[in-house]
DNA sequence: CTGAAAGCGCTTACAG
DNA sequence: CTGAAAGCGCTTACAG
């Protein structure tokens, strides 16, 4: 390998990469001192500082991060994500990368398809691969299973309530109230039998956000005497399933006058079905997402929707991440207030 | 540190991770035998090989990347992403993560937002952490960039037409040819007044996927005697700017009968802004885009558009990166046959 | 404040 | 076929 490189060098007579030892040689100190400032450890006068940056630049260092690895940090941190289709995620993603631009963090996101023993081999490769810190987006993971994950690796969730979990970090919006809002604000317009369009899991879970969703929808219903109009259903996240619930939904003797979806995805899908059935919206049925992505804006959509900002989000989870990282072992759990966006798709008429 | 582990170890009675010389010793050969069978190298006796593997499995060992870096390979590649959002790159990297399934490597994506500074960054970024290859999906680099980037790492490129560069693959459907198809499919349908809707590009590139659509087009408009109705507008890529150059075009005095769009994404805005303006599609005016997302498929869009199946571009990127760092230099240039599916949004009722 | 030295967990040429 | 040993580029206690 050593022989294969040379010849790689002199052949295309390309600089090797400078590594902390060149540094030192080239400032006139020793490689400690290199690793200190890399580090901005505690101890460097700033003479050596200055003297250690300047070679830095000049040589272009950039640390090797296996390297760094071996002994401390990676500077490296995991994004898990099922799905990048949710447009949601490229909220939170870009929060998470803001929050990290002027660090030596570098975000990686790993994708696991729908498989659940995807998600598995994906958390261990990211262990493997010494990621500082990991981030889960609405994990289909169960609560003992994350907690495995805390115990080996700095932890953050997002979108997944666990409110009083001792070893990891959350970061949520609150979900019951969200729902309660949607629920408030249909009301108010005058629908009375409200539909509660739902995500269909393998294993029901109390901690995901669709089922917090569709708590706060219940009870809310309730409080409000609709009781006997609560109507849920749900469906499995892929189009063709979305659609047909939605068209059995709308088709069915006595369909709803409002459907309120767990996420902007679906509820775009059923806008969707709901003008392919000729039903004009909201006059017909209102329809309600959750999210507040940016396709409720178009004009086509108007989608009313819960604001809950993936960006605050996500960089709320990076900087608690990095926290942990740097030592922080009490939990904290961010909630954030959601807020509602009314538009078009559920506004009645003035009579 | 070595201490501070040592009392997480007893404070929370984790087990250490195996690591090589464990297995070593649990097996009874060297360390250097159990890095053979890691690596499936050669000269290893079958029996030697399957004591070792049974060790590893009753330890769960794995092996950590990053020492395996240090000298060798990370068994990493990363994936170079602009825009999560658009669809199309979710079938790339279905197809990517397919062909590694049963392999040691991990694909982990890094995401540049639309800064061109930023996408050096990350490029940097998974240097630094040494991917053993990286992918790009149409970049936004020059040709001279790409090849900075391949003398350092293997590289395999999507999406970005580059027939003959000599020091990194490519993967592509004929782009062309693609759009060649689409006009024909319009001129067919008794379209003639056939505008194209580019990605507007800060400096413009021949090499992008959008520009090679647009050569074809215009080729094509010539060849078919239709030179004289050749319109083409463009816009950057967010859902502001998309709109008001597609409320621009259908308002004009003169507006086109049938909008050939660079991809699905803007396609489905241009949709958007043509019902909302109260134009029947595709009588008012014909959409077509590119890449056949899923979007298309709803009932809602039944959007016409070219199938380049981004499963197999990713599969095939994921294949010649493996092939390239295995020691190929001979380049590769895969191109695929793009492929039209008419849907209800070009299709002119017979008469 | 500064540096010499050990060591992280692997791979690799080399010797046997 | 098998193994001892050097070494990859960093960090960290420790000594000065």
């Amino acid at each position: 390998l050593d022989r294969q490189r040379d010849n790689l060098l002199k052949a295309k007579a390309i600089k090797p990469r400078a590594t902390i030892k060149t540094v030192a040689e080239d400032a006139g100190v020793s490689v400690a001192a290199v690793s200190k400032v890399l580090r901005d450890a505690y101890g460097v006068s700033p003479e050596l500082k200055a003297r250690v940056q300047a070679s830095m630049t000049k040589l272009r260092y950039r640390p090797l991060a296996s390297a760094r690895g071996m002994r401390g940090r990676t500077y490296t941190l995991g994004l898990v994500l099922s799905d990048i289709r949710n447009p949601f995620f490229s909220d939170i993603l870009a929060g998470a990368n803001s929050a990290l631009e002027r660090t030596q963090y570098q975000l990686l996101l790993g994708i696991s398809a729908s498989d659940t023993s995807l998600e598995d081999a994906l958390i261990d490769a990211m262990i493997d691969r010494q990621m500082d810190g990991i981030i889960f987006i609405g994990p289909r993971l169960t609560k003992a299973e994350i907690s495995a994950v805390a115990e080996r690796i700095p932890t953050v969730i997002i979108a997944h309530y666990l409110p009083d979990a001792p070893d990891y970090d959350t970061v949520n919006d609150d979900d019951q109230h969200g729902a309660e809002i949607v629920v408030r604000h249909l009301a108010e317009q005058g629908f009375r039998n409200i539909a509660f369009f739902n995500l269909r899991m393998v294993d029901e879970d109390r901690l995901s956000v669709s089922t917090q969703r569709e708590i706060g929808y219940r009870s809310t219903m309730t409080n409000l005497g609709l009781t006997r109009h609560i109507h849920v259903v749900s469906s499995e996240q892929t189009v063709r399933d979305i659609q047909t619930t939605a068209r059995a939904l709308l088709t069915s003797p006595r369909p709803p006058e409002a459907i309120f979806c767990w996420t902007d995805y679906y509820a775009l899908e059923v806008l969707s079905v709901a003008r392919e059935l000729g039903l004009s919206v909201p006059d017909d049925v209102a329809i309600v997402g959750y999210d507040n992505t940016s396709f409720c804006e178009l004009a086509q959509n108007a989608l009313t929707s819960i604001d809950q900002s993936g960006q605050v989000l996500g960089l709320q989870a990076a900087r608690l991440l990095v926290e942990r990282i740097d030592g922080r072992t009490k939990p904290e759990h961010f909630v954030m207030a959601p807020r509602l966006v009314v538009r078009a798709s559920s506004r009645r008429n003035p009579r």
